[in-house]
DNA sequence: TTGACTTCATTGCATATGCAATGATTATGC
DNA sequence: GCATAATCATTGCATATGCAATGAAGTCAA
């Protein structure tokens, strides 16, 4: 029961918790704007912005396929289309050639929305390399070699 | 209703993106661990990491102290320090001088605990460390202008 | 063709979360 | 000294989440 002393462990140096704390705070000051001004949340932002690229290829655009790309959970995406299709922002219908898929699109109202909020994300984007100046080079390069594997 | 193009947006670039993805990858891996092997979540996790170091000034260790420091909100703390003392991890006791506060400390076995989790949690820092190489000060860098405000 | 296996998307369920409201205690102004 | 305001921790509640299970559709081999 002596009081072994423990490694000395600093949470603030720990890279993990630091790229957890950036990416909240980075997330949410734009998820923010999102939320208040359009009701979007983060999930749902991030199936729109996949919708929002038409250079990419044979464009299946199925919930297997944005769950690949974007990161979340096929659940997650589930439920982000429906709460964007009873929002009237996206269409799924169901692929003729194979009856599994659920093909997701944009509606028009669907664009119109994006036409705000994509501008919003790219004036962020410059306000982030702004801020950090010399350093997001740096930045950059980790995060490459962090997501490269 | 004419299809306006949309801006070319990549979410694959979009910084707080890529950190969120870093982060997740990164806290699941070593999450998957504690989780499996001792029950432990992150929230819980980052509570224990707080009250495993002894040195650090005044030492409230209120869960207001630690929802300061380990960037939580103050539910998650007051929950995650709730189901550590109902696991015999920690203990709480009212402050005396202010009966609002309420001190957090690590019991004997939290102690036992964390002299196990630390090792692990260090290890795979340097693993990190050695994956990036060269990038990892660029990253660090970055972080910390992220993080500085 | 049939039957076993795979792939997709959704849903059920238990748990986790954020946020506001509450209760308890201390600080402050008059 | 007393009422009001501020601080701290917890809890209620609605929503979000992960994971497993389900159901529907397609593939493959014999």
């Amino acid at each position: 029961m002596t009081t072994r002393p423990l490694p000395d462990f600093d949470l603030m140096r720990f890279t993990p918790y630091r790229l957890a704390v950036a990416a909240e705070r980075t997330s949410e000051e734009l998820a923010r704007q999102y939320r208040k001004r359009f009701g979007i949340s983060i999930p749902e932002w991030r199936v729109l912005v996949h919708l929002a690229r038409p250079t990419d290829g044979a464009r299946t655009v199925s919930v297997r396929d944005i769950e690949a790309r974007v990161a979340m959970e096929k659940s997650k995406v589930s439920r982000a289309a429906s709460r964007l299709e009873a929002a009237g922002l996206i269409a799924k219908t169901v692929e003729a050639g194979d009856r599994r898929l659920v093909r997701l699109a944009l509606t028009d109202a669907g664009r119109a929305l994006m036409a705000e909020l994509l501008p919003l994300a790219l004036a962020y984007q410059r306000e982030i390399e702004a801020r950090l100046a010399e350093a997001f080079a740096g930045l950059e390069a980790g995060l490459e070699a962090l997501l490269r594997e």
